[in-house]
Formats: structure tokens, sequence, C-alpha cells
DNA sequence: GTGATGAATAAGTCTGACTTTTTGTCTCCG
DNA sequence: CGGAGACAAAAAGTCAGACTTATTCATCAC
């Protein structure tokens, strides 16, 4: 997706990455890195650098005279991106969407708290874009056109919080808001409510109202969740 | 210091981490891979790994004809915790240390919330074990003793929470209490506002009382961005 | 039962040859 | 003078095979 194909180790890896995360190997798994180049048809250099991505993202461990075995979910690196996106695509989608969007409850609020302190006006002109752009799509089954202004418009709060550990979470929010539109719910046109809120956001940042900004950020959140109740309560 | 020496690649990627992290090798600059097995005197096969890793962290990229580019910060997974301990342990802790603890300040605090919720009595005991001990530990420079209460407590309050994003932060935290207690701050007894603090917590969260729980966190957390805002105002 | 010995095993390492992609350059023609 | 195409060089990518090393397990002596 990303960076799709850049090489034999990354074709392995699209392959192994969601299958391991999937689940299909239980914990302590043994997989031997003979076999697995035999059933990819790579070569072991190529297998080992593969095997070598996966242990740096704590989905396995290489010990010598054992193989390589199958960590448990709770020793993933959850965080990597790119893990995120295998369990996305797979079988624990609605549950890691849930988490993710409890992760969204917790940083976003605070995020466009300190947006509002440190936005740029270029970053202050950006949300309105943003925003307005949502307005103009939240009517008519344009929930394409829609879904793009949300991202960016939480993907400019993010950035503008001025914390490199927020900023990095736009690409995952994005997936999130993406995958709320194309799987879960989301048949219709958005909730109005959520579309004010938005714009309400973009003025309070603009005014520089803190307190405000995190508030209605926060009840943006407590929306999002709600949705997710209503399906899986 | 986690997994140390764990082969050859394992002790490159202990030098040539820290050194990128810290920002030694500026943006776009760009490594020959069979120039670094000469300088660290392994294989080709070896340095390939390393580079592998370090490109599953997004630190670098490597590119058929041009070499082994070194990405730009914004690019990295800095949610990694084995980039984390490289960032802290180099120059910039500084800033990392204040945006963790801003991250700190945003998940904690609904990490507590969650925690009043979900708790099981038996962690419901550990975390009164830990502030038990926090308070034991809170007079006649036992910093040491204190820190490990500390850090149990937090842990076991993002444990609880019940979700996996949150839990796996515990580490993280635990970095930062650490080289709090370590470099920066606190050469006396900590605050014995915070340690009162932190028994109203647990007191809290075995109430089932998430409003009281999550406030009380903030306050913590609160108090944490202070002693950093003494410091680099 | 306990401890030492030894053999089997699978990862780890190295080397060298070969392939492939990309980029920069040089030429040739308009 | 400038653009298109051909060519050459450079560096990563890939592979195969031989060898090393650590770890585990089983056997055997005490």
């Amino acid at each position: 997706m990303s960076t799709p194909g850049r090489g034999l180790h990354g074709h392995v890896l699209d392959t192994l990455g969601p299958e391991i995360t999937a689940g299909e190997y239980p914990p302590g798994s043994v997989l031997r890195t003979d076999e697995l180049a035999q059933r990819f048809d790579v070569s072991r250099s190529v297998m080992r650098e593969a095997v070598r991505v996966l242990e740096s993202m704590h989905l396995v461990e290489s010990r010598r005279r054992v193989g390589v075995t199958v960590r448990p979910k709770s020793e993933w690196n959850v965080y990597d991106p790119q893990v995120i996106r295998w369990r996305l695509a797979g079988k624990d989608r609605a549950p890691q969407l849930r988490s993710l969007t409890v992760l969204r409850s917790a940083i976003e609020p605070v995020a466009a708290g300190l947006a509002a302190r440190h936005a740029t006006a270029e970053q202050c002109a950006e949300l309105t874009q943003c925003a307005l752009g949502m307005v103009a799509n939240s009517r008519g089954h344009k929930l394409e056109e829609y879904l793009v202004h949300d991202m960016a418009f939480h993907r400019v709060i993010l950035d503008a919080s001025g914390n490199e550990m927020f900023a990095r979470l736009g690409d995952v929010v994005a997936e999130v808001l993406a995958g709320r539109t194309h799987h879960d719910v989301m048949f219709e046109d958005p909730d109005p409510a959520a579309v004010t809120l938005h714009v309400q956001v973009a003025e309070a940042v603009r005014a520089g109202d803190a307190a405000r900004a995190e508030e209605l950020t926060r009840e943006i959140t407590v929306g999002a969740l709600q949705e997710l109740d209503i399906l899986a309560p």
C-alpha cells in the first residue's frame, strides 16, 4: 500500500505479516527459516531479512536451535503503522477499530487544545478549508469527498499541536476514519451535529480558545465512540 | 538493554540506531551498505539485515543505485520502543521527554477512567499496594524504591484500562519516569501532593468512580508537565 | 536422581558470483 | 542549442553453498 513490493522480502512480508497478526499461528508456534524460504520460493538470505523485520516489530523471536517463535499479541508493537494496517485488513478489524477510536478520544481533544495555542495562520486557514469542505459534502451521498476533508481536518489538528507524538498519529486516524466510512458504519450522510462541531473546532482554534477547542473535540470523539457502541454494544 | 547483543546485526544497530536518531546524518544523507559493512567489520548479509530493521522503523530508505538514504525525523516510527530508547539515550532526550510527558497527559487520565470501570479485584489490590509502596518511600531519599512503585502503579492503570493501545504504553511511561528520576528533576523527595494523588486514584479506581479517577490522574500529569516547565519554561 | 558428556539441530555468518534497476552521461539528430 | 535515445556505471538485490556456533535433548556414568 504505502511502499508495495520493495523487493522480494517485501512480498514475503505482505503474506506472512497478515497471517501472523491475524493470529493464524498461536503464540509459541515455531516457524523454520528454511521451510519458510521454501514455501515462498526465496533464498535464505531474503527470508532472514523478512524475519528480522518481523522481529523488530516484536511479532516473532528468533532463537538458535529452536527456530522463529511467534510472540503473544500482548508483546506486538501495535503502534507500528504496518502492523496496524495488517490488523485492520484482517480478522480483528472490529476490536482494532474500537481500541484505536478509544485512543483517538484520549489524544485528539488534548491535541486540539494545543493546536489552539500553537497553530499558525496558515494552519488555521487550512483547518477552515477542511471544515468548509466537510459542510459542502455533508449531504447527497458524497461520502468519499466528505471523508477526504475529514481526514485532512484531523491531520491538521494533530500536526498543529506541535507535538511529534500526536502528529505521527495522523495516518492512524486517517485509517480509522476511512475504515469507518468504507466498512462499518455510515451508510447514509454524516451526522449534521458532527459537521457543526468540526466547524466550531476550526473557529475555536482560530480564536485561540484552547479550552473550547478541547471540549468540542471531546464531543466529536464521544460521538465516534457512540457510533461504535450502537453497532456492537 | 532489553535484548542485548542478539547477533551481530544487533550490535551494528546498537551503534547505528543511536547515531541516526541523534541526527548525526542529516535527512537525505546517503550511506552505502558496503562501506557500513566495512566500518563495522561484518559481512554484507549482516549489514543488510540491520538496514532492513532500520528501514522498518522508517529511519532510512534503501533504493537501488542510490544507496541507503536517511529519512527526515517527521517520518520516523517514533512509537517504536527501540527508537524511543535510542532517542532518550541521545541528544534530544529533553524534548523527547517533554513530548512523551504531553502524551502521558492525554492518555493516562482516560486510561484511569477506563480502569475504574474495568479493573479486576486483583488489579485494584495491586494498585493499592503500589500506592502504599510510594507512600512508604516518599521521604528519606529513597528515590529508587519510590520509582519502582511509581512505575508499577502507572503500568497497572494502563493495563487495567483494558485497551491494548494504552497497555502497550506501559514501557514508555516507565522510561519517562525513570528518566525523570535519574537525570532531569527530582533531586529531593517527591512532591507530597503527588503521592497523595496516587493514593486517591487507587481509591477512586477501587470505588469504580471513573470521573474522579480521571480527574485525579489529570492532576498528576499536570503536575508532571509543570515540573518540566519549571526546568525549561 | 543428578550431573556430565556428546550428538543433533537450526540459526548465524561469510564469501563470491551474478542480476536488476536506476541514474547520469554521451552522442546523435532535429 | 536542445531533446531523445542509447550506453555505461553504480549500488542494491538475489542466490547458492560451505562453514560456525549456540542450544537443546538424550544418553550414560556416578
